[in-house]
DNA sequence: CATTGTGAACTGTTTCACAGCG
DNA sequence: CGCTGTGAAACAGTTCACAATG
């Protein structure tokens, strides 16, 4: 999952729309998208809701939050609903987005299509290595890390992306942060730490396949019910303060992706 | 975020881990590694709890579903918890993958050096372009969509990365499904549908962002109290069925990401 | 006596079930 | 009549605050 900070306690402001109501507003949308693609002119909660992989009673509760939409007897018309949730998420601007780390992962997030189609421009890719610099990456040159503040500076952007390995994160957040970014969306294993005001969100891959990992443990568990596995820890007080010696687990130097 | 699904109660089974608590394990396990490496011998739940930047109680109860593996007046041992988290989590069993879609992002998540550290084995890289098959990506040569049902059956693998365009994912899911597939990891920017007791977790790049816009949104819009944006929208009923023309939104053709 | 472990209070989210309405 | 919109109930997750204890 990924993590925001720093929201004002969702209920306080009139309008408040609950954070889980928010997390499901895309899903709805593109749901909602693909159905005006197909011109079908309205959809019932129902018909939605199952679009979105959602019950249809949250899905009500959602859109109640965002006001009277629909239509009794009838459900909702899909245009309006577009752009209603669009106008809620703020995706009737466009929102330059920086990218810094092109490596793998900073790469396929460049080429990545959904981002200029839906509310969000590729202001600019940053990566420290100079070597890149110039370089076309999904047909824009890579800039080096030496123009971060000016490129945001320039285009007004307020969301960065954090694809660089986990070491040099939060310098480059800091940076970010320095230059007058408040939203980052964090690619690499660490936790960054941020002042008041600026969001945070991570995407992590090795914490999702462990989450996994989890519940396909327990499903082999469910019959079997006792195991033993690998060797045992030593008990916990008085434990032996060996050092870890295998290579260094994640969280490291993980050239590519979240950890 | 991500959405598990078919996940019992929670609270059902005697040792009920909460979702929520399974989530943050990970992150706790990471600071922990990291200060192992460091040769820390013990740590205290608040300076834990500020390394994996959550608070001091909701780590304590975290950790009480566990067990007790503190000591009081001291704190936890380092390496004892490393342990317990890791066999809480079945990381002392090494996960076999197969990551479908070697496309940008498959290629990234390929060379992602967590992986194999923790827990976590790369078996096959596998894509439909048989112009790719025979490549080798992250010194994994890539194979044939056709032996995906095969090399599951040989690896035993029972857990997917489909990173595919979200045109493909759900055919790819049923197939790794029918093969014995039983957690999902789903980079397509699509809703699965899965049988009963496959777990699908997903990771999409567009979504994060969105969430963020919402919130970026509200910051500007804090002292601005109106505004006017973009063209206004039809009345919801009545509304001109007007295809939208631009050039589709995501969801669609998705080349690389998450949309 | 510092720090864990945990009941109890609280806050947020989901689900239920049905009144309201086009 | 069918489907939305929503109070109220149920549930899940977080935070508080303090007793228990090595």
């Amino acid at each position: 999952m990924a993590t925001g900070r720093n929201h004002r306690p969702a209920t306080s402001r009139s309008r408040g729309i609950p954070e889980a109501t928010v997390a499901r507003l895309p899903l709805y949308l593109r749901a909602l998208t693909a159905l005006s693609e197909r011109s079908v002119p309205t959809v019932s909660s129902e018909e939605l809701a199952a679009a979105a992989g959602v019950n249809s009673a949250k899905l009500r509760k959602d859109f109640s939050y965002l006001g009277s939409y629909g239509t009794r007897g009838v459900g909702y018309d899909v245009e309006y609903l577009v752009y209603q949730i669009s106008r809620e998420l703020g995706l009737t601007q466009d929102w330059p987005v920086v990218i810094v780390g092109i490596g793998n992962l900073g790469a396929a997030l460049a080429n990545y299509g959904g981002f200029a189609s839906r509310g969000f421009r590729v202001a600019a890719l940053i990566d420290a290595d100079p070597s890149l610099a110039g370089k076309p990456v999904a047909g824009i040159d890579v800039q080096h890390t030496d123009a971060l503040e000016q490129i945001i500076a320039d285009n007004g952007v307020s969301i960065g992306v954090i694809a660089t390995p986990a070491g040099s994160a939060q310098q480059v957040c800091d940076r970010l942060v320095a230059a007058g970014i408040t939203s980052i969306l964090n690619f690499a294993p660490t936790v960054l730490s941020v002042p008041e005001g600026v969001d945070v969100r991570k995407v992590d891959l090795s914490i999702e396949l462990q989450i996994l990992a989890f519940h396909e443990q327990r499903k082999a568990g469910e019959d079997a019910p006792e195991e033993e596995e690998t060797a045992p820890p030593a008990a916990p007080p008085a434990a032996a303060v060996t050092k870890r010696p295998g290579p260094g687990p994640d969280g490291d130097v993980p050239a590519v992706m979240p950890a």
